[in-house]
DNA sequence: GCTGTCCTTGCAAGCGCGTGCAATGATTGC
DNA sequence: GCAATCATTGCACGCGCTTGCAAGGACAGC
C-alpha cells in the first residue's frame, strides 16, 4: 500500500497558483516573478514536495542518470574509481546508477539494456566488453558510452586509457638502474587489453636490451593469483631478482610468499613494481613502488566526455600513470 | 542533439497493432494472444525497443530504483557490501542508484532528497545518519528506509545491526584464554553507535573480570588511524599484550607499527583481534583473527525489508558476526 | 440458429511534468 | 491620455507508458 508522493498539483493548490507556475518555480531561468516563486517554494517546503525526476526526464529527454557498469567492484582500485566517479557525477548534477556484472560476461549486454530502459544519458564501462551490436544500439539512441581502461578495438564510444607500454618501459628502466638482470613478469590470465599491453611493453623493452624475461600468467587480478604466481616464478633454478606485477594486488601476493615462503629480502634480494597504487601499496607491510592510476584525471576525462559540448577530439584519451617510488626497488647506487 | 529512443508507438506501427498491445506484450500476466505477443516482440527486436522505465515508473508508481547512500565506499568492507547489495538488488528485479555522501554529513539529507526526486522505492543507508524530519518525510511518501549498522535511536525504518557487544565479549574471552592480561582497545574517533557498542561491550566485559583496559581513540576508521593508535598505545610504560581493534583497517595499521617500529612478535608478544574480516585480514602479512561481517545475511535481511510483503516483525534485526580464527591470537595452551 | 461466456484488442484517460502560445496586467514613451 | 512594450501567468498539449472499459470475435451449449 504505497502512498502517493506530493505532486506539483498539490503545491499549486496550496500556493494558489497554476501548476505551470510550480514547474517554472523549479526551472532555473524560467519566466516567473520573484514573489510567486517564493510563495511556491514555501508551499513546496511545507508539503515536502520534490520534483519528480522521472516525469521531468520524460519531458526534457534527459534523465540525469549515468550508469556505471562494473564487475568486482570490491577491488581497491575499482572501488576507488567508483567512489570518485560517483562524486564527480553528483557534482555535475547527475546521478550514478550502478550495474553489477559479476555474474557473467554476457550480463554486460543485459546491463546495457537495463541502462537503456532507464534512459540513462550515458554509460561508463569500468570493465567487461559489450557486443558491438549493443554498443551500436546505445549510440543510435543517443546514449554516450565511455570505456575506461578497455583498450579494445571498438568504434564509437569515448575511450580513456593509460600509457601501459610506456609505464612498462619505465619499470624496466627502474629495474635495470637497480642492477636487476633476471627479470620476470607476473600477469593474470584474464588477458584484458590493458594488462596485455603492460606485458607486451615490458617484453619488448627487455628485448631491446637483450634480456629475457620469465612470464607467468594465472587467475584473476587478485592477491591469491599473486601467491601462486610467486610460487611458480621463484621456485625455478634461475630465480628472478625483479618482478613487474601487472597489478598491486598481485604484487602484494608475490611479496608475501617471497618473504614468508622463500625468505627473500625486498628489495635486497628481489625488486618489485606493481600497478594501480592501491591503498595497501602504501601500508607498512608492503611500501610498494607502483604506478599510480590517475583516478581524478580519469574522472575528469569521463566527465568531459559526458559534457553536452563534448568535442570529438578527445574521443580517445591516453593518460599517464606516474611511478610512485617506495621501498620495493633498490635505489640506483 | 539527442536522438529520440524508439517508442512503443513505433513498435506498434511496425507490428500492426495498437500501443496497448505493445505494452501488454511486455507486461507479464497481461491479457494478450501468444501470436500477437510474438509479433510485437519481433518488431521490438528489429527496432531495438526497450520499455521506458521512467514512464513505466510514472504509471505503476514503482520505479524499481533503490538508493544506496554511502560514504567512503572505497573501504574494503563497504565496497564489498555495496557489491553484494547491488547484486542482490538486481536479482530481485531492482536497480541500485548510489549516492555518495563523502562531502559532508549534511549531504545525507540532500541524498535523501535526491532519492525522493527519483522516486526510489527504498533507500539503504550504509553510513551517515539523516535528520529525523527527513526520515519522516521519506516514510510519509511511502519510501522504505533500511539502516545498516547504524544502531541509532531512530524510529520507523528497518534496522540491521550486529551483536557488537556480544562480539566484544567473545574477543575478551579469546584474549583471556590466550593468557593476555594487559588489555587495550583501539577505536576511531568517529563515535558511530556500532563502534561505540564494541568499545562498551569490551570495557564492561573486562570490568566484570576486574581487568582495566587502555582505550585510545583517533581519526577515522582507516589504516592510518591504526598506525597512530599503535604509537600511543605501545609507547607507554605498561605495554598492552592484547589489542582489540574496532576495525580490521585499524588492526592492520596497529600490526605494522607493532612489528616494524616496536619490533614485537605477533601473537607471541602481542595479540590482535579485528572486526570486519576484510580481504586483507587473510593476507599473508597479517593473518588477522577477526569478526566477520555477515555480508550475505545483511543483504538478505535488506532484501527482505524491501519485499512487498515486508512484515513488521523484522523491523530490527540483529545478526551475529562469527569470529574467524587466524594467527594473531595465541592458541590457548 | 441463438444466447452466453471467454479471450483479445483498441480506445481513451491519466501518471507528473515542461513549454509554446495567447491573454493579462503593468509599465514606459510620447 | 494613449499606444506600445514587457514581464507574468494560465491553458492546453504532449512526453511514453499502463490499464479500466467496452467492443469485437470465437466458441460451446441449448
Amino acid at each position: 500500500m504505497k502512498k502517493n508522493f506530493v505532486s506539483a498539483q498539490d503545491v499549486a493548490a496550496l500556493a494558489g497558483v497554476s501548476r505551470s507556475a510550480v514547474s517554472r518555480a523549479f526551472t532555473p531561468g524560467a519566466s516567473i516573478a520573484d514573489d510567486t516563486r517564493h510563495r511556491v517554494v514555501m508551499a513546496a517546503n511545507t508539503l515536502g514536495y520534490q520534483v519528480n525526476q522521472l516525469a521531468r526526464g520524460l519531458m526534457v529527454n534527459r534523465s540525469g542518470i549515468v550508469c556505471l557498469i562494473v564487475t568486482e567492484m570490491d577491488t581497491p582500485y575499482r572501488s576507488r574509481l567508483v567512489r570518485v566517479l560517483t562524486q564527480a557525477l553528483q557534482d555535475a548534477g547527475n546521478i550514478a546508477m550502478i550495474i553489477n556484472t559479476d555474474r557473467s560476461d554476457e550480463s554486460v549486454a543485459q546491463a546495457l539494456q537495463q541502462t537503456m530502459r532507464y534512459r540513462a544519458d550515458a554509460s561508463i564501462l569500468l570493465s567487461g566488453l559489450p557486443d558491438r551490436s549493443i554498443v551500436q544500439r546505445c549510440l543510435d539512441n543517443g546514449q554516450r558510452l565511455v570505456l575506461i581502461n578497455r583498450d579494445d578495438p571498438i568504434e564509437g564510444p569515448y575511450r580513456i586509457n593509460l600509457d601501459d607500454a610506456g609505464a612498462a618501459r619505465q619499470a624496466l628502466d627502474a629495474f635495470l638502474a637497480a642492477g636487476c638482470r633476471r627479470l620476470a613478469f607476473a600477469n593474470s590470465a584474464v588477458g584484458t587489453p590493458s594488462l596485455m599491453a603492460r606485458e607486451q611493453g615490458f617484453l619488448e623493452a627487455a628485448q631491446t636490451c637483450g634480456l629475457p624475461v620469465a612470464v607467468a600468467r594465472h587467475g584473476a587480478t587478485l592477491y591469491q593469483s599473486g601467491t601462486t604466481l610467486a610460487q611458480s616464478l621463484l621456485a625455478g633454478p634461475n630465480r628472478p631478482d625483479a618482478i613487474f606485477c601487472v597489478t598491486d594486488l598481485i604484487a602484494c601476493g608475490v611479496m608475501d610468499v617471497a618473504r614468508q615462503q622463500f625468505e627473500l629480502r625486498i628489495p635486497e634480494d628481489l625488486c618489485i613494481i606493481g600497478f594501480d597504487d592501491i591503498e595497501q601499496a602504501s601500508w607498512g607491510a608492503y611500501e610498494l613502488t607502483s604506478f599510480a592510476q590517475p583516478i581524478t584525471a580519469i574522472a575528469d576525462a569521463a566527465m568531459a566526455a559526458l559534457a553536452d559540448d563534448a568535442p570529438n577530439g578527445l574521443t580517445n584519451q591516453r593518460l599517464n600513470s606516474p611511478l610512485i617510488w617506495r621501498k620495493t626497488v633498490r635505489e640506483p647506487s
